[in-house]
DNA sequence: AGGATGCTTCGCCCGACGACGAACGATCGC
DNA sequence: GCGATCGTTCGTCGTCGGGCGAAGCATCCT
């Protein structure tokens, strides 16, 4: 019967909402205590417990222990790649018109998206980079690549100091689901998170996705 | 607390063993009417008519009337997309040497993936048509276009009467499973699949995705 | 050592959902 | 028109799986 991979049970995975909660809540790339999971999902622990078990089983989560906490984290890049498409499928039924809580507005102007910089702010600088060509124009899923690290926008954000391109494509777009249009990810995009952060530029949220962004870096790439 | 897109209504939906083998039989991009999605999944017709009102609900498919069938389709290719991506994960579990039954081995070497040629067959043309510069290099998921039409393999496969791009990419690179090469797909990889078809170069084996490949074809791209 | 903390296992309850048979519309063929 | 076919809705059953509290280990702190 089948020689077709076993799709009914990855997506099984991600199909109950305390288990999608946690996933997306590792989306941004770091490991989280069960602890802290479990209260992400709003579940008890032994709850939290049974369905982190389930993750590592079906090898979406890796398990790290590391004093008496165990390290949960998302096993690859690809099962990221699988969590983002399925989002980009989502919003087909709310069309949610998001501005509501305050939370979402947040989100909306920056937030992490695995391991790089998602929404107004993000598009902002990626429009900016791709203007100045320092990169190649990006496309949803494609990657391209680094053109120029001269610039005045390239410079700001240390393109020069990047690292040097190994298995993971140097620059990728993905596809920002508040804004439905390409935002920098690959290890450029990674890279350029990185230096905001330790620039000061953006600040991550305790228990949330969102990104306080500094003022000077708003009227600099805010749309 | 979400302002983040629904992770969990797409994947519950695709994570029932009867869903997931519609999903997976309309992947070839065709519409099926119920009855026939009804054998696949090896359910009921009352079964099969819930869970596909299921799916249109939840707008991973689209019902259309004809005549006393409903044929039902993906969406979009966006949930192609997603339902790749949740399969290139699978595999993940059972790690199982294929080329055990006769079926896993005609899938192996040629099949429907959506609406385009994925196997060893495909992986040969897409190496060809890469080899004599008729296209960029293929990855995975990135986008590429087409630079030549007059080489030997592009004119036996008519690229030259490939559609004009419209919204979708030329070429795309779509991640072999059974491979884990990419291969041709995007609107360059439907047109090549047309082609095939039409001279009679492969031909769709009833109620499966693989695809009888002929003598000639193999000797010429089998590698 | 002893207590506190973090996580897991166990046992139990309950609701949700998938499965089917039977009955009901709708459409086609003749 | 009339049976035949296709698909749906309805009612019912069984089970799978998510939820929690209590108890059990492990690790850390002092």
């Amino acid at each position: 019967m089948d020689g077709d991979a076993d799709l009914a049970s990855p997506a099984r995975l991600m199909g109950e909402p305390a288990r999608a909660a946690m996933l997306v809540a590792l989306l941004d790339g770091r490991a989280l205590p069960a602890g802290e999971l479990a209260a992400i999902a709003r579940v008890s622990a032994p709850t939290a417990s049974a369905h982190l078990a389930r993750l590592v089983e079906g090898g979406l989560v890796r398990a790290r222990a590391l004093g008496r906490h165990r390290y949960f984290e998302l096993a690859g890049a690809d099962v990221a790649d699988a969590i983002e498409s399925l989002q980009r499928l989502a919003p087909r039924r709310p069309v949610t018109s998001y501005g509501q809580s305050a939370t979402a507005r947040r989100l909306a102007e920056a937030r992490t998206c695995y391991d790089h910089l998602a929404g107004r702010i993000a598009l902002g600088i990626a429009d900016a980079l791709v203007a100045e060509e320092a990169i190649t124009p990006l496309e949803a899923g494609g990657s391209g690549m680094i053109l120029a690290t001269d610039g005045p926008v390239a410079r700001r954000l240390r393109l020069e100091a990047a690292p040097a391109p190994g298995r993971r494509p140097p620059v990728r777009g993905c596809l920002d689901w508040t804004e439905r249009r390409p935002h920098l990810a690959g290890a450029l995009g990674a890279h350029v998170l990185e230096v905001l952060l330790s620039a000061g530029w953006v600040a991550r949220v305790p228990g949330d996705r969102s990104l306080r962004v500094s003022d000077e870096l708003r009227v600099a790439f805010e749309s």
